[in-house]
DNA sequence: TATAATTCCATGATATACCATATATATCCA
DNA sequence: TGGATATATATGGTATATCATGGAATTATA
């Protein structure tokens, strides 16, 4: 008991762990349980998908995301130029996806191409946000990562106690 | 209905992604079902419209982004010369258009005109507003927005929750 | 009366809701 | 511990509603 109520005391919902799930003809694909349940507290049911601009996969994230990108926008003047770059850049590419019944979504295909999926998805956790992508195309992506923190020495920057 | 029920349970609408719609002969085009479910809350049915004065676009949103606007011009002085610029920039252009039966707007001839539209018309997403572009000119100016947060630097800053 | 503006209605495409079934995960009891 | 049962999750197909769009009918305007 003890155990469980420490554990709903989490406020920030976060993604976690890799889940591969089919995509259908039609573009349909059930959105991991895990992230359903990390996305239960939103008002809108569902997530907010984009092309990334790094690799060959899909960005995934909650609607609280979003309004707290927008909210960071609030920061700049209205009709500025950088508020009008970053807001094309971020907003206009974002497509909102809501779960049917079942708890799926239905992929575009400019996102399908985009990911190059094929029958099957990989719904990666990366905290705050996930990734979609084609299992053959992670499994390498994974090995690459690796070797650029081996490579580098990367590591997780200190925490400044919540004081930010 | 049940899927407009819960879309109508978010607290903050916002406009996102960007889709093509058709303009006929007499300036009929469709909003986006979406950008109308953002809007649904709002007492007056339709979009406020004015030319940008930084592009080839117009600019929209709903009637709270009006009263956004207006609360932002009180940081100025009262009939100071920037006030009274920005206001007669802004406000004296704006245009009302009300939604008809099917969702659509009748874009004055003087918007398209400015605006380069032609058989198509795009509805880009930017948060609390949007804007409607020519589909190949908006393809330039994405590319621009990109070029331009990337050799600026560009990026959201930390939010401050309003507490500053 | 001619022209423009607005309302109304019809249609195809597409997205969504609905239901049925399979698979996986968890629970229970021997 | 292991097997059986129950529950939750994932998947597949079909019917239905919604959306975008074109055109016709109606009303207003000059």
């Amino acid at each position: 008991m003890s155990w469980n109520a420490s554990f709903l005391r989490i406020d920030v919902s976060l993604f976690l762990s890799t889940t591969v799930n089919r995509l259908d003809k039609k573009g349909r694909i059930s959105v991991p349980s895990t992230f359903r349940a990390a996305l239960s507290e939103q008002s809108f049911q569902g997530v907010v998908l984009f092309c990334s601009h790094h690799h060959a996969c899909i960005e995934g994230f909650g609607w609280g995301y979003v309004e707290e990108m927008n909210t960071r926008l609030d920061t700049f003047d209205l009709f500025s130029d950088e508020q009008d770059d970053l807001a094309t850049a971020i907003f206009a590419d974002c497509i909102q996806l809501p779960f049917d019944k079942e708890g799926r979504i239905i992929l575009p295909s400019e996102l399908i191409a985009h990911a190059e999926l094929d029958e099957q998805a990989s719904f990666v956790g990366l905290g705050r946000k996930f990734q979609i992508w084609n299992p053959d195309n992670f499994q390498a992506r994974r090995v690459h990562a690796r070797k650029n923190i081996r490579e580098q020495k990367l590591t997780l920057p200190k925490g400044d106690g919540g004081k930010s």
